[in-house]
DNA sequence: CCCGATACCTTGCGTGGCATAATATGCCTC
DNA sequence: GAGGCATATTATGCCACGCAAGGTATCGGG
């Protein structure tokens, strides 16, 4: 039903701020992460754990996200991650990128007759 | 003047796009590809010699677009790049994909509060 | 008590941007 | 005609990152 993944490079291109946008929502631990992006846009986004937690490492290791371990009532023990101050800023500063990336390939996409 | 370059991921996710929508165009010489590139959307998209060329080989390889020697009435001669049939149809499914993506992202963006 | 879901972590490969640089030629100026 | 600048192609190698694949461990339900 739903189609093809996306290619690599795309996904590759938009990582950082989905995951900043997720957990600038509210803070969430890797295996919800994982769930709640399934769910999103007919689980196009769907990452994969290989690709998931290096990148939550990265972005620990960036300074944009904090883990803490949380034992829920039942159930195993989770690293929730909640975006930093620095986090904050650097999720907007993606934003902005990517909505000037956007506009600039759809530009040539209509200057080049495509639109 | 000009913004700040794009991340090399954010590049990286759209060079086959961008390269496959100038040559649909008009076919080009990779020196012609820098520097119409270098003008459009405030060359924010100016690609290095580094990342063009290999970039058209692989285009090449994969028999999108198709180099012809030309030998202009005065200057050097040129390898000139045009798109084939088969990079035709890349283009329009490279361009289906795009609109996908960028839909899906910014979906998750707006569920996030960041629309 | 076993099995599937939950939850985290690691290794290794392939891809591709880009820094760097080598090379070669035509044009302009003096 | 020599030097310098713009044009134009080609080659080498590094590094980051997605992702396939595999590993560990715990919990709840049948």
């Amino acid at each position: 039903m739903s189609s093809k993944a996306f290619s690599s490079e795309l996904v590759r291109s938009s990582t950082d701020l989905v995951i900043l946008a997720l957990l600038g929502e509210r803070p969430m631990y890797g295996y919800e992460v994982l769930v709640s992006l399934a769910d999103r846009g007919n689980g196009e986004f769907a990452f994969k754990q290989g690709t998931l937690y290096p990148l939550l490492y990265r972005l620990e290791r960036e300074g944009w996200i904090r883990a803490k371990w949380e034992q829920p009532p039942t159930g195993k023990r989770r690293k929730v991650y909640s975006l930093t101050a620095a986090g904050r800023k650097a999720h907007k500063a993606r934003i902005d990128e990517w909505r000037r990336f956007t506009a600039a390939v759809d530009s040539i996409l209509e200057e080049c007759g495509d639109g």
